[in-house]
DNA sequence: TCACATTTGTCCGTATGTATC
DNA sequence: AGATACATACGGACAAATGTG
């Protein structure tokens, strides 16, 4: 064997609370610690690492932070094993479009093809609860419009509901960050057009809301009718018109991101 | 204006160290905190925020996990701003792997899709600089695999190289999670390839290198003559041979992801 | 409603290891 | 080699929150 291919690991001091972190990571990607499971109190880890509860305490912020644990206050509270953590990976990524890594035509551009593609799968994979769940956010929606309510987060979630029924976690992972990124942009622009002082922009942000109505009702449609190339032109068609959308709003600085812990 | 359209934040008694390290982050997507920038010692962060060390601490492990921060010991050391956080998501993202939200089945299958979309801005933005590096990509796999050398680094470089010559950020981010979670899957098949008793193993993985260095070569040939059809034919049917590559392992149990922090 | 126990949240003092000069 | 600066870590103490009897 070639000495070259053989992979030595780096030196890295372990800290005591990486340690500790990574062990209790292992239960959990090893299934010892399931879901809903309580980890012992802080000062009882602390004795059985034989670390200090300071050490505990960072180890137990790194899995929080990573999605894997949350923490709740107060007796019968403590730290316990989540089931998901792909709202922790879009989280990330709304830092990283902070960083102005990621500008909002990137944004928009890959996210037209991406869910184009997912589209695909939906139309190939859902199953009559995705439909149902589909129509269910549709009529949520018209209701919220008919009632002149923002309805932001039904037409965010249209989209993580196609993503769902592709059937495909990477996708469901990857839509949910793409929206939550769009969903905060969305967000920057909401609050204005609500301003009772201007009735015009309020009335225009109807118009757009019934026009994204539109647009999804024909997209479920199409789902259910298994109509491939109609689907991905409507879809196509919708994403671009947010993106002209939000354009707009491309050059203007945008507010610090969301609390995550 | 309609009540239900007001968005009320969620009452948290916010917790020191969240405030501590929101506000550090805040500095940092303003762009007071610069890339290579030092934060000050712990003592002083602080006395600063009036906070204990041990709120400090907390926060930053959260910097650090998030990729905003690194921190060095010793003399001159402590808390350095970074200019990237994208491989933090791709570990994020391998976490999610490992909790078999997302099998193999699912990763390679949205893989291939995902990238033929990027193999197609690659083509549409590529510069001499893209080409070049590709080109420096496909001569060091070249020398590897005449030297015996396993060449599974430069390969998945390949795929994030098209990905940065797409000239999009999001695909990059994308893409890097992709081949960061397929070369986990990869290294668990290496070791055994490498074993110096099992030649006939050996043997097949030099083919299979050879095999994928001819497509990688095909598809850059593509991007250089921006034959685009061309270019998704053959990495689609690359990622195929890569995905079935990949499949015989998938129902064996696989072992725990790497360190982050 | 009122304690009470449990557990996290926080601060302080002190000691040690480690990298730089 | 020694001094300095800094992160790392431990232990003790108290405050705050939350569920239970």
């Amino acid at each position: 064997m070639p000495l070259d291919s053989i992979q030595f690991n780096p030196i890295k001091s372990k800290r005591a609370f990486e340690e500790v972190s990574n062990q209790i990571k292992k239960l959990i990607f090893e299934g010892v610690l399931k879901p809903g499971d309580r980890l012992p109190p802080e000062t009882e880890l602390a004795q059985q690492f034989n670390v200090g509860r300071q050490s505990i305490r960072e180890a137990l912020r790194i899995l929080e932070l990573s999605g894997l644990t949350a923490t709740q206050k107060g007796g019968n509270g403590g730290s316990i094993i989540k089931d998901t953590i792909s709202n922790t990976i879009g989280s990330l990524f709304l830092d990283a479009c902070f960083l102005e890594k990621i500008s909002i035509e990137e944004l928009t551009v890959a996210r037209i093809d991406i869910e184009k593609a997912v589209l695909v799968h939906a139309i190939k994979n859902a199953d009559e609860a995705d439909i149902e769940s589909l129509q269910q956010n549709i009529s949520d929606t018209k209701q919220k419009i008919e009632a002149n309510i923002n309805s932001i987060d039904e037409n965010i979630q249209f989209h993580n509901l196609v993503a769902k029924a592709s059937k495909n976690q990477f996708f469901v992972i990857v839509v949910e960050a793409l929206t939550m990124a769009v969903r905060h942009f969305m967000s920057q622009i909401g609050p204005e057009s609500q301003d009772s002082n201007n009735h015009e922009r309020f009335n225009e942000s109807i118009l757009k809301s019934k026009n994204t109505l539109s647009y999804h009702t024909d997209i479920l449609a199409a789902i259910i009718a298994k109509n491939q190339p109609g689907a991905v032109d409507l879809i196509e068609t919708h994403l671009l018109e947010v993106k002209e959308r939000l354009e707009v709003f491309a050059d203007q600085p945008h507010t610090v991101g969301p609390d995550r812990v």
